[in-house]
DNA sequence: CTTTTTTGCACAATCGATGGTGCAATGACT
DNA sequence: AGTCATTGCACCATCGATTGTGCAAAAAAG
């Protein structure tokens, strides 16, 4: 209690104060004691003193020691998005659950900064590392690989580490036919109807697209390329597709869907710049859920990726150790629109 | 490049293969080797080697001796707001700029689980130390004073350590101005239309509600203790406080001031359960912004605090070092209704 | 050709914790 | 009492880097 010591206490100074060796103090700390046959009644002896210095690990010098650091990655995208955020929300959760230290970081997309984030990692002798959403995954798995450090794929599949990922050949299956069914509430809908906006050249856009595609030849017959517009994942690109689109038609298309919920926000930069009329009438899927995203002044559909479950499942399988560069999937539920689904916040300590 | 060594390399695999020690080694890898008079050409030998076989120095080992780690920790009340999470993204760019790792994690608010956190970046000796939204930050800093780690508070100050906050007074007022404008376009504007919902016994809603309170007695002459509504920041007491709301009048106050994003979505969830008519005509203010909540289907200002200027803020205060616990202000903008923001998501890679 | 200065680097202690090994003291057993 | 097993713990090398110190060799000065 009486701690005037400016420094954080070491197993040497419980060492002193206790009469035993630093060794003894270090086993009585890490719980190894028992097997290293300490004395009950050092054990607490030292711990008391320990709760009484209030001793903390030095978590540098034991990680130096064990080559074990106790923290555990996430490399994502980006931070500021839904789908993100709520996926390092339970990734938090759950590391700590386990006992280690979270580490969240983004690398925008970049596959060289992927790279360099994950050496710098690496140099802090992270113990695991969940890599999502890379776009080169198989390229960070080489860094990962020289390192011998174990990680799983989320979102995002590579085809030399284990993966998790959503379903998104059925989300999109889900997603399509659901807006095609609303939308054919108002009436008979052809296939310029209904278009897809977003995404790029990764395993997601393809799988999402190809499910868009398969229910949207089953219930409309066709699907003409025109339709597919993968303007990649900026907001900036996408509001661009959209504008593009109002330049050749007049209007936007009666019902499409959106590959993410980045790129949704380029329909909002769309939207901002052209009046209610522009958008009356249309019916939109998107790709992400985002609770206010699902309260815009018209219909919008969203596909509720299960980050909780899906980095349940990569930990699995980094406890299941060295498993086969498999990838599993995570389905995801179809939220209807005007749907507020409760979230991490709802964890937040809240009395009053 | 020819590199099959499965461990990485250390200072002394360098010695050997250069024949220098690894004091010298060392001392090129980290930069002071002219402090240290080391030939140009020794210096050029061992870079070369080093990049040859990929060396990356073992932070650990580093963090240890020198009892400086790099990493800069945030400490985040949640990721899953946008709020927040564009917060860790300014703060990762700003820290990794400055060379050093970002360590972002979250708390739930929870003044226990916030210490608790705080302690744990301790024993791995983080530099320094961001404390955003922290419930209680006076005890935070004590765990902080105790470990000699440099912090500051944002977003909620502290009376102990330097804070940089958002001005919510005249966020407030500038925010319940607009709404007030906004709604007598429609008509004479009484008291009782105008609430406030959200928020608690804290810093920033004292001050949010005191701007609110200042600029509707102002404007309308009278603001009834009725009107304010502080609900806490959970989504489920705030969506109780509207349905309470609308159980007792039939409908919803005509125009409102929501104290934050969060307890914007405390409104979805009301909404969820109420058809149209139930919200046609009001006005909503809310303090933060959202891409998407910017576009709900009523007209919604919001307020943009500048999160990118307060962690800017915050490195100066920690490099003047040791200055006074003052609470600097940094001044948000109002975002009228339908406006999509550029934000971290545009630095996004995204060439196609 | 000495003496002094400068250059270039090696040595060794150190940060705090871990874990293999060894040894004295105690108790059990014949 | 003598042998052996067990208990309880101390010693010490080690992880990989940093840094103060010291000392040859080379260069400059005299």
């Amino acid at each position: 209690m009486a701690d005037i010591s400016k420094k954080k206490a070491t197993i040497y100074d419980l060492s002193i104060l206790s009469g035993a060796s630093a060794s003894t103090v270090s086993a009585v700390l890490n719980g190894s004691w028992r097997k290293r046959r300490i004395k009950e009644a050092t054990a607490q002896l030292i711990q008391n003193l320990a709760n009484e210095h209030g001793y903390t690990a030095n978590l540098q010098a034991r990680g130096l020691r064990s080559s074990r650091s106790g923290l555990v990655g996430l490399l994502l995208p980006v931070h500021d998005n839904r789908y993100f955020s709520s996926m390092a929300q339970s990734f938090e959760a759950q590391v700590r659950s386990r006992g280690q230290c979270p580490l969240v970081v983004s690398a925008c997309r970049d596959p060289d900064e992927e790279r360099q984030v994950v050496e710098t990692l690496i140099s802090y002798s992270i113990d695991e590392l969940f890599i999502a959403g890379a776009t080169d995954p198989d390229g960070v798995h080489k860094v990962c690989e020289k390192a011998g450090l174990k990680h799983v794929n989320i979102d995002l599949p590579g085809t030399l580490a284990p993966s998790v990922i959503s379903d998104n050949y059925e989300g999109a299956r889900m997603l399509t036919q659901a807006i095609i069914e609303r939308a054919q509430e108002d009436g008979p809908l052809l296939p310029d109807d209904l278009y897809l906006f977003g995404g790029r050249n990764d395993h997601a856009s393809h799988e999402r697209i190809r499910g868009f595609r398969d229910v949207k030849r089953a219930l409309l017959g066709a699907d003409p390329d025109v339709c597919i517009q993968p303007t990649g994942y900026s907001p900036a690109m996408t509001a661009r597709a959209f504008e593009a689109f109002y330049e050749g038609h007049g209007k936007l298309p009666r019902t499409f869907f959106v590959n993410s919920s980045i790129n949704l926000e380029g329909l909002m930069r769309f939207l901002a710049l052209h009046p209610h009329e522009t958008f009356a009438g249309i019916i939109v899927g998107c790709y992400d859920y985002d609770p206010f995203g699902s309260f815009l002044p018209f219909p919008v559909f969203m596909v509720r990726q299960d980050s909780e479950a899906m980095i349940a499942k990569g930990f699995a399988i980094l406890d299941a150790d060295r498993g086969p560069p498999i990838t599993h999937l995570v389905r995801p539920t179809l939220v209807p629109p005007r749907t507020a689904l409760t979230g991490p916040l709802d964890a937040l300590k809240d009395i009053e």
